[in-house]
DNA sequence: ATGCATGAGGG
DNA sequence: CCTCATGCATC
């Protein structure tokens, strides 16, 4: 149809809204996630630009601007693309040698830095302090692979829940459904999104290699076992939850018999009050890390 | 997508 | 007990 290299679609606020499947071009084979990709942060875009967005499953997912403006002829026209940038060439990047085994099981999730992996060669001291200790994170490389990781994963036809249960089978850390969708959303810590960044790009580059050798691969590995049973959640009536947050505001932590004042008052069992606080104060953290992502939906 | 629960680690 | 990272259960 059309020979046109088109990439990633995004929108005016900078958000992908599509991607083109990478199944089509025959050079990559399970060397293109793992990239040591530096300036470039486009390793979503390969070439080929079907209009139609569709899995591995032959379910259309997503069109790609079915009108007869997106894919200007000539023109890549590049509507208001933040970072992404189209200058790639069809070819891949290189033939990245043993990239794709990594085994992050802990932390110490090496900070490599795009400067780092420019001077390979060497591997000395890394004069970088800017990446340590809490906010020295690379927000914006992992910004950018969530949005990326979400594209990739529509691609391959899964769900928040396939991946999760197929994280969980694989060797290597497990994560749920929750975990991703948090990923995805970035409603985590950057410390979190560090951490699961290496362990969905490695998981991300098998699927798609295992899908260009035939979906079922995929699909068999995306098994899924039962799970335990747990304590049903308890449910605050919305009065519960106004005075609880009144609370809150006056004082996020209160003591040990402000609590169990606090849970007689609302007839609840103290316990899930003094939980309640736990987590309230630490969806609020949550939240307030999210800004320094500020790359929310 | 999100709320409450669990458990590890630290004081 | 708290914080944190995560997940089951549920909206």
């Amino acid at each position: 149809m059309a020979g046109i290299t088109s990439q990633i679609i995004t929108n005016a606020q900078g958000q992908v809204i599509g991607t083109l499947p990478l199944l089509l071009n025959p050079s990559l084979t399970g060397a293109t996630p793992t990239l040591p990709l530096q300036g470039l942060q486009g390793l979503q875009v390969q070439t080929v630009s079907p209009q139609i967005l569709f899995n591995n499953q032959g379910q259309i997912i997503a069109t790609v601007g079915n009108g007869p403006a997106t894919v200007a002829p000539s023109t890549s026209v590049q509507p208001k693309t933040t970072a992404t940038s189209l200058l790639q060439s069809p070819v891949v990047i290189a033939p990245s040698p043993s990239v794709l085994k990594s085994a992050p099981t802990l932390s110490s999730a090496g900070p490599i830095t795009c400067a780092d992996v420019a001077k390979v060669g060497q591997l000395v001291n890394k004069p970088q302090p800017a990446v340590s200790g809490e906010e020295g994170i690379n927000l914006e490389e992992i910004r950018e692979f969530a949005k990326n990781f979400k594209i990739r994963r529509l691609s391959l036809g899964l769900t928040q829940t396939q991946v999760g249960q197929a994280l969980t089978a694989t060797e290597g850390p497990a994560y749920s459904q929750s975990a991703i969708c948090r990923f995805e959303k970035l409603d985590i810590t950057p410390k979190s999104a560090q951490k699961l960044k290496p362990v969905l790009e490695k998981w991300l580059a098998e699927a798609e290699h295992w899908n260009q050798k035939g979906q079922q691969n995929l699909m068999e590995f995306v098994g899924g076992e039962p799970s335990k049973k747990r304590k049903r959640r308890t449910s605050f009536t919305p009065q519960a939850i106004e005075v609880l947050n009144s609370y809150f505001e006056k004082n996020a932590l209160p003591t040990g018999q402000e609590i169990t004042e606090i849970a007689r008052e609302l007839n609840y069992d103290r316990e899930v009050v003094r939980v309640w606080f736990c987590n309230r104060r630490q969806t609020l953290k949550n939240t307030s890390k999210i800004n320094v992502f500020q790359a929310q939906q």
